[in-house]
Order: structure tokens, then sequence, then C-alpha cells
DNA sequence: CCTGCAAGCCTAGACAGTCTTGGTAAAGGA
DNA sequence: TCCTTTACCAAGACTGTCTAGGCTTGCAGG
């Protein structure tokens, strides 16, 4: 389980949450627990980047939040993608595959 | 002109620096030079992010300076990559292609 | 010759996002 | 009753980029 390198790339964070919370509403470990599984384990979301995250994008308009109860039975807090939320993460999603596209072409060596 | 969002990918800097003196030294500038016109002017390095990152490689032994005398007849700092520093190139293009493909993923949604 | 501009290097400080480390509360099983 | 797990939360350190300045020097224009 060695770990050099970080687990994330600086910056991406919140449009994968965003696109965790595409399809339905998820409380915040279930999103994280998501984009690790998703991602086959290659991507690991820290409890102290998530929260920060999720209240960032909710100041942002682009989530909201609401109190509910998990599948364990526990309370928790639900995170629902808003319609400028959607907007947000086509954008972000725009905007990384345009950079990739770039670095993409730098490592390709022209 | 117009640009709401950051010209570079954090954390991909020293890559595409260590890359862009892969086949010959080079001076500051000309690494940020190669960098954009590689990129096709998707990716942009400020000159407040390009020195701190050359120093940086320095320290770590990945790229070694030489003042030289530029094509305008400048004096000039050229930067070459050492043998550490093609392994280290080597290893964050690994993990470069690692990440994105976790992202990739996601933003497939499985 | 003098002036101005561009090339090239450099630095300090602000800033943003992540990580580390700590904590709380409550459900459920032993 | 106690322990583990789930779930949320916060403070501070840290790292890397950006903003905004400044310095020196070669060369072209007048």
């Amino acid at each position: 389980m060695a770990k050099e390198k970080p687990d994330l790339v600086y910056g991406t964070l919140d449009m994968l949450i965003l696109k965790a919370l595409q399809h339905e509403p998820r409380h915040g470990l279930a999103i994280a627990d998501r984009i690790q599984q998703i991602s086959k384990d290659i991507l690991h979301v820290e409890q102290g980047s998530l929260y920060p995250a999720l209240y960032r994008l909710e100041a942002q308009g682009w989530i909201t939040a609401a109190w509910g109860v998990s599948d364990n039975n526990r309370k928790a807090r639900y995170y629902k993608l808003t319609s400028a939320g959607r907007k947000q993460l086509a954008a972000e999603q725009e905007h990384w595959s345009r950079i990739t596209k770039g670095i993409d072409l730098v490592l390709a060596e022209g």
C-alpha cells in the first residue's frame, strides 16, 4: 500500500464530486467511496479534503444539502446537484479535457 | 483572450519542465515558450511559477544549471536534465497516466 | 549618444486546495 | 456495558501557483 504521490490531482475534486452526484443524491462518505470504487482504487478522497470541498460547492450553489438517514441507519447529510451544478460540471469537464489535451501534446513531444 | 480558469494543472509543471528539457538544454523563458507552443497555446507558464519550479527541480538534483548566452545574445541560465531527472520524468509520466485514468473512469461514469 | 523596449532572471507575499490530525455523536453487536 | 463502525466536522500545516513587483543588459531608432 505504498503511497508516494497524492491520490488526487489538485483542482479536480470539485468536478469528481459533482460527477458522483450526477444521477442521485449521496451523503459525504458515500461520495468518497463512490469515487474510489469507480476509479478502481486509483483515486482516494480524504475526509479532510472532502468536507471543505462540499462546503465550497454548496456555497457556490452547485449542490444543496439535506439531512437524511443512510443505509446504515445513521444520520447523514445528503447532497444533491442543482441545475447550476450541472452546468458547472459540464464546464469543468470541458476545461479538464482541454488542459489534459495540452499536457498530452507536451508529453507526446511534438 | 478570456481566461477564467488556470492555465496549468496544479502539480504538473515539474513534469512539463522535465519533458521540455528531454532533448536539449534550454533556458528558463525558452522552457516556458516551448511548453506553450507545443501545447498549442493551451498551457501557459507564468514566470512566477517557472522559476520556483526550476529551483525545486535543481534542488532535487533532477536538473543542473549553467550560465550561457541565448540566441538573442543575452545571458541566460541553461538547464539540463540529469539522469536522475530522466528517471523522475518517467515516474511522473507513469503517475500522471495512472491518475488521469482514474479520473477518466469517474468521468465516464461506470 | 541617448532613450526606450524587449529579453531574461529573480523575489516576496498572497492565495487556494489538499492533507494531517484531531474531535464528536450515535447505531449495533459482543 | 463497551467497542467498533459510520458519519460529520474543524484547525492548522503544507505545497505549488499566481500577482506584482524589480533588476540588468543588448539593440534599434532618433
